[in-house]
DNA sequence: CCCTAAACGAGACGGTACGTCTAGTCTTATG
DNA sequence: CATAAGACTAGACGTACCGTCTCGTTTAGGG
């Protein structure tokens, strides 16, 4: 796929790079020892050290690369769960809304990849910094995919041009992080279905829920 | 109000409690001091040794009394959070969904309380004794409020008999909670009212909107 | 003997203590398990993880009772050093300054303790605590003990009662410290004889070598 | 004056050098910047990584010609040391061992050149290479001078033919070496005559005070 | 009115991990 | 080759909390 380690503390200035410049041999061994140390033992129990230790690698190497343990966490999530979350085009909103739950759902529910997100997004609320990249790599490539999944069925005529995107977005992914979080209930396919429907319905009606004063 | 501290270690055993009786005032000086700091610092700079400190008190005193930090930081988060949860009864669905919904962003929205929720949510993942807790304490009480408002509109003919009422239940709280622990919109009135009008279109649909096989 | 280790940093204020107090058998795993390593590897190889390991005690009980790494030392050597150094009475002024002279040199000549001795002065002049510490343990409990020696020559007539009793001393032990510090010839029992007789000449001349008075 | 840094790790093979030679200004730069932080923060404190980044050079460069911080700050000290200790010549042995002693004194007492003299001291302990070459420059160079003073005093007849010269020279700087490490009297021209006056006693006594066993 | 037993404040205890620092080595690209 | 820059492994530093464990001191019944 593409280059999604983005989040790497390169000097980033794009200039003449002086010196040694940094071994892409430690970057993956480090990102493969997180990922390692994550699915096996979870965010909580994953230090530094072990990574440095697993990865056979000073621990200035880590800390030069990631400023945090969360960022570091989010790289080695990153690598795991994009390509699980394939491009969708079925043709029609009910069959991509759920094409995209669906991936969503056998990515996450049960697997060390979801426990790692949820860990990230607890983690999110107190690191600002990796909330910032948590939101610009995985919430809003995510919603990005979605939008052009609405935009097409408006085009399509599916539904009114007006829609609220955001909201029915948040419809659709909402329930199921709730899902996945609280762990009150399963991530069923019959879940994903009706969640499905009662989005696509509410879209469909459209404008017929006008925001209380045309939407502010 | 009640007494809501459920989750307290007493010595459970009902007996003839021999030696000295454990302080009420020790129990609201740590519970105090626990939400002091968490107001704050927020959970993660919450430590067990400040909170002592704080209070005034020797860290064993804690210990006795809480397993973990994350009950203890439940509690004084339900000391507060609960009170600002009034019981509602409009006579009308969407009023019903649309106070108890407003209440609870209200209490959330850009406050420390609400900056306590997702902590424990996130600490929960990786506490089991907490993560019950959580969910006897806070998910099981709000659903069972709002199971209620449901029986009452199917009782009123609002909604039919059979819908499934923990997808609805989701479907209104999901998003909210999207918001709060993504950070990526903010939880306005506006966004209150669309998503329960698309929830209560949702439940009058109802069977309209049949699980995949009729139900599992 | 006497008790020695008068360096820990307790609370010394005499007060009621509060709390658990500090434990001797912790305070005397940690002394010889530095004296240990002291032997062993040196000063400069002395580590306080390796210490806290040999000893099986957390760091923190270490650097609760020493300030840093070249004042524990200095207890550990302490506890060797002076058992060493005995009491002594010839009846004549060339015998006591050769008995304490010997002992010295039978005690530090190629010796641990010897290099560890030479470890501290060397120490003691980047910190200043310890350079306080090392003039109160050792320089001035030596200097007391061969001040009395003078004192009783003296008394007995064999030298002069105006004698420049630290420019004695210093001539006595300083080419010792020489020799041991540049280690560029042996602290041999000739040595020591003729420093004790040079020094025993000068001390019965006495004001044939005139102080300040001629001056310079 | 002359060549003084002998020390440098020349290639040494006296061949024909190949490939770029070393430049003689980066050797002066990292000399100069040894000097200064030596200066301002001690032996201690001083850091290859800060002597590089003062003399705006690799580390490369210093490891290439010093093989360890005590031997470059050997050279940074012999620089200023060396220059202080004239040759001395008054025809008189008192006179000469007085003016030399006096000239050390001058040149190490309260000094940032006395505190490195006492840390390479200290610092040759551990470091044999550093103890040899400090044998080398400093105490052989320091005794042949002085050697050179007393043979003349045997020519003139001043002391007897058989002097055990080592022992003079010791009880000479000793004492001076003595109160610089130790530190618990001052270096005063008072303590510098004294001390030449018992030494230059006792030279003239003799064979009076014979060693043992006619010396071993 | 003691006696027993638990709770109390204080703080020491063995640990774990932190993030920083320095050492000495190794790669780059550029003279 | 030497050079400047800087990345590399390694490992000690001193700090912060953890959860447990003594201490000596209350504070209650129950005998």
């Amino acid at each position: 796929m593409c280059t999604i380690e983005t989040v790497t503390h390169q000097s980033a200035t794009g200039a003449k790079k002086k010196g040694r410049p940094r071994s892409e041999e430690v970057q993956q061994a480090i990102l493969k020892a997180a990922a390692t140390l994550l699915a096996e033992r979870g965010f909580r129990a994953l230090t530094i050290e072990d990574v440095a230790a697993l990865a056979k690698v000073g621990k200035t190497s880590i800390y030069r690369r990631w400023p945090s343990k969360g960022i570091l966490a989010l790289d080695a999530f990153l690598s795991e769960f994009l390509l699980l979350q394939p491009p969708i085009d079925t043709g029609d909103l009910a069959g991509d809304l759920s094409e995209a739950l669906s991936a969503w759902v056998k990515t996450v529910a049960g697997t060390s990849t979801g426990r790692t997100l949820v860990a990230l997004v607890a983690e999110a609320q107190t690191d600002p910094e990796l909330a910032v990249a948590w939101r610009e790599t995985v919430v809003a490539r995510a919603r990005n995919q979605h939008r052009s999944m609405i935009d097409r069925a408006i085009d399509r005529g599916e539904i009114p041009r007006d829609s609220d995107v955001d909201v029915l977005m948040d419809m659709l992914y909402g329930p199921a992080y709730h899902r996945l979080l609280q762990g009150h209930l399963p991530l069923t396919d019959d879940f994903v279905h009706q969640v499905v429907a009662v989005v696509v319905a509410g879209a469909k009606a459209g404008s017929a829920v006008p925001s209380r004063a045309a939407k502010v």
